[in-house]
DNA sequence: GTCTGTATGTGTAGAGTACACCTATCGCTC
DNA sequence: GAGCGATAGGTGTACTCTACACATACAGAC
């Protein structure tokens, strides 16, 4: 199952704004320009991610200072625009892993104690 | 450090709607009312949950047909709103915990993919 | 009476998401 | 050379969720 499949109603799913970050980290890994996030978020848990919204993303990181852009022309297709990370950009991936890393901290909590509390409901 | 601190700028945290699943689990443990589950989910985690969107939210459950409710005198101070879990609600948990463990094994692959990284970054 | 703590709400602006839709380039086939 | 699929980048818009401010009411202490 995936994390945003269960759009049945509650739709309890990804970080809030969790699409940043993933930009962030890929670029970290080196430059790459829209539609090659797009698969590489795709493959890192956003299944669905949506390729206006990522686009968009990219634009408003770029005004935050995040990332800079410049077209570079294609061999094969049209041209791409190319991010790469600022150093504002690594300061906030920083700061935004270790936000997640502490959400994961309590999502591992909240899972604990719901399961320490299904097993009773089964054994019950 | 709390997931919902970092508002400098990014303001990566916390699952979206995470607040219902937690409302629905502490009604797993036990009928309970607004005030006291605002302090509950405060100690899970959501430090800064606010009031408002709290009985908002309890009240948009009831009417998804989560969770029930009526009110109950207090010894001490205005009437409570107690509530309760309806068999609906336990599914709709159900589905949110298996959603949000999904959720937390994705943030540590991402994590782990970070952390590799960081450290190249420091020995480089 | 007024102040604090308990208890439940509403109003509203803004951020993020979901889904639909549009444009353009290139290589390939018919 | 027309049409097609893959590549590539984008806009429009409605909706949900969140954040912050604010309003109301009851009880007990002073």
């Amino acid at each position: 199952m995936s994390a945003q499949e269960n759009l049945d109603g509650g739709s309890v799913g990804l970080p809030r704004a969790y699409l940043r970050p993933c930009l962030l980290l890929l670029l970290l890994e080196g430059g790459s320009h829209g539609y090659e996030l797009l698969e590489q978020v795709r493959a890192l848990g956003l299944v669905g991610a949506d390729a206006g919204g990522l686009y968009r993303t990219l634009r408003a990181m770029e005004r935050d200072g995040l990332v800079s852009s410049w077209w570079e022309p294609s061999q094969s297709g049209p041209a791409r625009r190319t991010y790469e990370l600022t150093d504002a950009g690594t300061g906030d991936l920083d700061q935004s892993m270790k936000a997640l890393a502490e959400t994961r901290r309590l999502l591992g909590e909240v899972l604990a104690r719901y399961d320490w509390l299904a097993l009773r409901r089964e054994t019950r």
